[in-house]
DNA sequence: TCGGTGTCGAACGGTTTGTTCTGTATCAGT
DNA sequence: ACTGATACAGAACAAACCGTTCGACACCGA
């Protein structure tokens, strides 16, 4: 890609995700956008068919690396719900958060934080479906109504966390996290 | 209040309901609503004072008379979740979702379904942390966190069935919830 | 050096917003 | 039935934002 294309590209990124700290997405106009990355009208457009697009790539560019980071894991991410596993994913999420990579966690604060959650949940709800054998669902729940509890749950848990300021650990989170997803691993229905 | 008044404010919330069903809440104008309502501009403005307020406004009148008959109900739903009890508020709540009483179900149908949803949660939040006897946090967690945790697993609930046309009796979704949100009543804690 | 491509900046028509004003209809109380 | 207050319709308005177009220029890779 040309130098230039991703110099505006980043800018405009970067512009957008400083705005969005400061109001929510719906009052965020173009005009700031290209203004506060010094950018042209046309340029933006040249780039992002709509303001709802740039949302859309934001998020692709921001959870893609995330997922992805993932499933590159592979087998060694099996259990991914499992939370005594240190390479669980729950904690590599977690700690990915913490450390605030690519600003991930300044827009699951921000004002319009439901736009990334919601694309958060689907990406779960998509890794969780792609290992059905690491969880269990011992009630008998239909399964799209399962997996997509788990998902909710998770994201509900990223939420208050957010909100809460990040005072607990990784560790602790998940253990909150595998309590309230009333998640059974096969070790615990050994007990 | 006046009968204009309220002819007018009616007028507009049904074109406002209609609408929502047909487009997201973002992409309809006012100049829709006061065609579809048949009203003057000068006179929505007068009653809202912008389309966001409108929203909050509709919120409001919905959600006010479902809680407000759930507490009304007083000492006969002390058991807000137990979901054998017949006059369970879950229930309740549900049968209420399921006759559709003041098109809320169209909302929560709606594209813009969120809106009303995090409206319905606020509401649920309330009314579990005023009954606080009503249900255990047996794993120790976080009152905010347990609390969150019931109301958001209520509104996933709530979602999924309505995404899913609402095939499953009342019962059989409260008995779905029951098992998700990990709620165990005084019954269960004695087996 | 050259053709292709990205950018700038201004200008434009179109839409939506929220306000203001005038004249008219309806209300509640006497 | 009369009256003052209130609510309404409808038009017009300025301001803001959107998305597009265009010509001139700068930068890229070859």
């Amino acid at each position: 890609m040309d130098r230039r294309q991703r110099k505006t590209r980043e800018a405009i990124f970067d512009a957008f995700i400083t705005l969005l700290s400061k109001k929510r997405f719906e009052q965020i106009t173009v005009g700031e956008i290209i203004e506060r990355a010094d950018v042209g009208r046309a340029t933006f457009y040249a780039h992002f068919e709509t303001k709802d697009f740039l949302l859309k790539a934001l998020s692709e560019e921001l959870f893609c690396h995330v997922f992805d980071s993932v499933v590159a894991g592979g087998e060694q991410h099996r259990h991914i719900f499992s939370c005594d596993e240190p390479a669980s994913v729950i904690l590599h999420l977690l700690r990915h958060l913490q450390r605030n990579d690519n600003h991930i966690l300044d827009l699951l604060a921000c004002e319009s934080n439901e736009l990334f959650l919601r694309y958060f949940k689907e990406n779960l709800k998509e890794l969780i479906r792609k290992q059905p054998e690491t969880f269990q669902n011992t009630m008998g729940l239909p399964e799209d109504y399962f997996c997509n509890h788990i998902a909710a749950t998770f994201v509900e848990t990223v939420k208050w966390w957010v909100e809460h300021g990040m005072r607990e650990a990784p560790e602790t989170v998940a253990a909150y996290f595998r309590s309230a997803a009333l998640f059974h691993t096969e070790k615990d229905n050994k007990n």
